[in-house]
RNA sequence: GCCUCGAUAGCUCAGUCGGUAGAGCAGGAGACUGAAAAUCUCCGUGUCGGUGGUUCGAUUCCGCCUCGAGGCA
């Protein structure tokens, strides 16, 4: 069985994807899911620049308002539930969004070593980490796993822990246990970007002043009672939370919302750079006929 | 007008008992396999406001000037 196509659209924050992936399903008829691990989260629609029905135009858009705002999403979920919305799929989808991540391990079709998560085995290692330090849990990964330790900074503990997780599951070290890229599907990304950076601020700059004056406050303050869960680190969020608790002022919530948001798409660039993906190629954000180019000449090919 | 305190990296500031200086943030580069809008790593030469003086040597001490902040009139 050959494999199936997909079209990829991704590109820092801002950049102006949902628009081009809307142009081009309508040129070519497809289907848009997107790949973004904020948007799937129900409610979380003006600061995570959700695109709005109407900017659809009838665009069937999937993998957004996936899960409730307390739901703990995760990459993992999201392949297997992207892939079944793509095996139902007659011609190729495009997929865009701004999370390299699932990107990444949706076209590859990573399958994290067949480990899963384990929320018991987190907190213990949590509280492990809290009582005797994070020397004491990375020493335990050098003793369990020498090359994932070698890769992992000791400060880095998120990933120490979830590499001892790993290990707990599967009983093999992470190290071994994760497969290589498998290329599940026939893939051709397109890398939005713009050539000045400062622009790229700017533009991510007003964004948040629009993402305000549409009533972001007020969407933040409708799921504050999510302050603690997973969707609630978004950037808009995070921010707006800690202004309506009193805690910082608006104009100071404004500009760091800004802030993080730069610092956002700075590292976004830095993923797509190092992006381990076939057929990847960087077009100017807004030369939607190099776009149009470059996905219709990869139909023709494969 | 007088007095006091400031003036050091793009920003906020530390420091040098006189031997030309360093943090945080910003910025840059990088990593990333079930938290990824998360998490982590690396990168710091700047007429130390200007100008005279003391000194072997001044960003550091002294004088004057400029610009801030505050106080007294």
């Amino acid at each position: 069985m050959s494999k199936r196509k997909i079209f990829v659209l991704t590109g820092p924050t801002a950049i102006g994807k949902s628009d081009v992936a809307v142009e081009f399903a309508l040129k070519t008829g497809c289907s848009v899911i997107s790949a973004d691990s904020m948007q799937v989260y129900r409610g979380l629609n003006i600061g995570t620049g959700k695109i709005t029905h109407a900017e659809m135009r009838g665009v069937p858009h999937y993998m957004l308002d996936v899960a409730n705002p307390d739901e703990e999403y995760s990459v993992g979920r999201y392949v297997s539930e992207a892939e079944k919305v793509i095996e139902k799929m007659s011609s190729p989808p495009i997929v865009v969004g701004g999370t390299g991540l699932y990107i990444t391990s949706l076209v590859c079709g990573n399958d994290f070593g067949g480990a899963g998560t384990d929320d018991d085995i987190r907190e213990k290692w949590k509280s492990v980490l809290e009582e005797k330090g994070k020397e004491y849990v990375y020493e335990y990964l050098k003793k369990i796993d020498p090359p994932s330790a070698a890769k992992i900074s000791i400060n880095d503990t998120k990933r120490v822990i979830r590499a001892i997780e790993i290990f707990e599951i599967t009983g093999r070290p992470k190290s071994q246990s994760v497969a290589e890229n498998n290329d599940k599907y026939e893939s051709k990304t397109v890398i939005l970007y713009d050539d000045d950076r400062d622009v790229l601020y700017k533009r991510i700059n007003d964004r948040v002043d629009k993402m305000f004056a549409s009533g972001l406050i007020d969407e933040v303050e409708s799921l504050i009672r999510y302050e603690n869960c997973r969707s609630m680190q978004a950037i808009g969020y995070k921010e707006v939370a800690e202004y309506l608790k009193g805690r910082i002022s608006k104009q100071a919530a404004i500009e760091q919302v800004k802030q993080n948001s730069r610092n956002y798409a700075k590292r976004q660039l830095t993923y797509f750079k190092g992006m381990k993906i076939k057929n990847k190629e960087y077009v100017k954000y807004d030369d939607f006929d190099g776009i149009f180019n470059v996905f219709s000449n990869f139909k023709y090919y494969v």
